[in-house]
DNA sequence: GCGACAG
DNA sequence: ATCTTGTCGC
C-alpha cells in the first residue's frame, strides 16, 4: 500500500539524476528525453512553486531549496530546503546533474505538494532539449516551466520593449522556447516547456507571476531562501 | 582552430 | 553561481 504522507512517492524509483561523466550524463539526457511531454495542462493549479540552487563559492556545499505559493494570491503557502555537497561540475548543457541532487531531497521535505514547479533554468530549450526544468518535471512526475535568465541556445530577434513583448525562440528550425519580457525596459526572460504543459501556458504562467518583478514570485522567494539558508549555515 | 556556453 | 559599495539613470 502507498503512504499518502510521502509528497514523492515516484521519484525515488525511475528517474536518475547522477552521473559520473558528461558522457554518460549525455546518455541519460538522450534516453529520458523520451519521457518530456509537452501537452496541456491536466490539472487546476492552485499551488504553483519557484526552485533554485545557491553554491558556495570556495566548498562543494551548495543548499537547494522551494517555495510553495498560493497560485492566486502568490502568498508562501510553504517551503523546504537541503544542504547538501555538490558532486557534478558546472558543464553548460548539463546542468541537472549538478542542482537536481539538491533540489529533488528539498522537494521531498514539503508537507504541501504543488501542482506546477517554476525553474530557474531552461527547459526543452537546450541542445537535447532535455534541460534542468525537463529533468525535474519527469523526475517528480509533475507539470514544470523552464524559465531562464539568459540564453542556452538557439535564435531570436529581440522582443517589444514593453511588458508582454515576446519572440520565439528557434533551434533547428524548431521552435523550442519564447523569449519573452515580463517588465517594461528589461532583458527579457527565456521561457520553455519543462514538462507536461505547453509553451503557451508556460508563457502564461510567467506573465501571471511576474506583476512586480522581472522574475516570477516563487523564483524570487526561492532564490531568497536558498541565499539565508547558505549564509545562516554557512561553517 | 575559434567562439558560445542555463547556473 | 559567487565576491561586493557606491553610483548612474528614470
Amino acid at each position: 500500500m502507498t503512504n499518502s504522507t510521502v509528497p514523492y512517492p515516484e521519484m525515488s524509483s525511475v528517474c536518475p539524476v547522477h552521473a559520473s561523466s558528461v558522457q554518460e550524463a549525455k546518455k541519460l539526457q538522450e534516453n529520458l528525453r523520451q519521457r518530456v511531454q509537452s501537452v496541456t495542462l491536466s490539472s487546476e493549479i492552485r499551488l504553483i512553486a519557484g526552485a533554485d540552487v545557491s553554491c558556495d563559492m570556495n566548498s562543494d556545499w551548495g543548499i537547494g531549496g522551494v517555495v510553495v505559493c498560493d497560485a492566486l494570491t502568490y502568498k508562501i503557502v510553504d517551503q523546504a530546503s537541503f544542504r547538501g555537497s555538490i558532486s557534478f561540475p558546472y558543464v553548460p548543457g548539463y546542468l541537472s546533474f549538478r542542482e537536481l541532487p539538491l533540489l529533488l531531497p528539498a522537494f521531498e521535505r514539503l508537507s504541501r505538494k504543488p501542482a506546477l514547479v517554476i525553474c530557474d533554468a531552461q527547459g526543452i530549450a537546450h541542445p537535447r532539449r532535455f534541460g534542468l526544468a525537463c529533468h525535474l518535471g519527469v523526475a517528480l512526475d509533475c507539470p514544470s516551466i523552464g524559465c531562464a535568465k539568459s540564453r542556452l541556445v538557439g535564435e531570436h530577434v529581440e522582443p517589444a520593449n514593453e511588458r508582454g513583448g515576446r519572440a520565439p525562440l528557434t533551434l533547428e528550425s524548431e521552435v523550442v522556447g519564447a523569449v519573452v519580457r515580463t517588465r517594461t525596459g528589461v532583458a527579457p526572460l527565456y521561457v520553455s516547456v519543462g514538462h507536461r504543459i505547453t509553451l503557451d501556458e508556460a508563457v502564461d504562467w510567467v506573465m501571471r507571476t511576474t506583476p512586480y518583478y522581472r522574475v516570477p514570485e516563487p523564483v524570487r522567494w526561492a532564490h531568497k531562501l536558498v541565499n539565508q539558508v547558505r549564509v545562516k549555515e554557512s561553517d
